[in-house]
DNA sequence: CGTAAATATACCTTGACACGTATATACTCT
DNA sequence: AGAGTATATACGTGTCAAGGTATATTTACG
């Protein structure tokens, strides 16, 4: 499965959202979502094989946390968009400005129509893992 | 249908890819995805309705172009997760500089490749707009 | 007008996948 | 060992979406 599959299914999102704040244990993820164990269990495997989570063993329970890469997949394919729709936007215009600001010569840029784009270096991402399973 | 089963769909993706360069009609878009061209349309209302193109009429054709609404939506919902990687970002790039010599099609030849630059430092603004669980 | 081109829609079939119930496996503790 | 807890898997089922073929609709042009 493909990470765009993978993170279509509302109930798989709000298990990521969860172990964004940390990882957590199957039945902790079951009592807080309100999904069957078998479902969580099941989410979970897909998530694993698609690279999205890991665990490791404590006693009976496994811990669940996330993994990078995927997201960062998703954020490459959608950095050729971000140009595009950053001349619509400016408030996160300035949210994709954090990682740098080197433009000290004519500031005051009304609307960045221009298509430099600055940060968003994430060129690397793409060339990691693009291939999709079935 | 919501935003992230609409990027789901591998042609889909395809679509919007090639409308992020510039508008296209429904015959160029079949032509150079090698879709037939129901498949076209009906993907394309999909888009639609979903926010993610809009159309303008020009004589028989139809002129699809981007929107930006929904690609702000998913990137507003990966920003929970970037603080996660972006810890992770550095170890990683200093494991592909290490095995890098070729820069790979990067449409923004500025490489920064000095040793330090871009510390984990970002700040967040957290806009986050959670509406998962449909 | 009638015909051709461009696009949209209808109908059908097929396959994938998400869920529930039941069961299996693994580990702990007394 | 046996009972209890935690997690994984098997299997059957229903739903839904994607694609194909055929057809409808719109527009241009002779």
């Amino acid at each position: 499965m493909e990470s765009f599959e993978i993170i279509a299914e509302p109930n798989r999102r709000a298990i990521l959202s969860l172990l964004a704040s940390s990882q957590q244990s199957v039945g902790e993820i079951e009592r807080q979502l309100c999904m069957t164990q078998p479902t969580v269990s099941k989410h979970l495997r897909v998530l694993r094989e698609a690279g999205f989570v890991e665990s490791t063993v404590d006693a009976q329970r496994r811990l669940y946390r996330l993994k990078p890469e995927p997201f960062q997949e998703v954020d490459a394919w959608l950095d050729q968009f971000r140009r595009f729709w950053s001349d619509h936007v400016d408030a996160l215009e300035r949210h994709l400005d954090r990682m740098e600001h080197s433009s000290p010569t004519s500031a005051t840029p009304t609307k960045n129509k221009t298509g430099k784009r600055r940060g968003s270096n994430r060129e690397h991402d793409s060339r990691s893992r693009n291939h999709d399973r079935s």
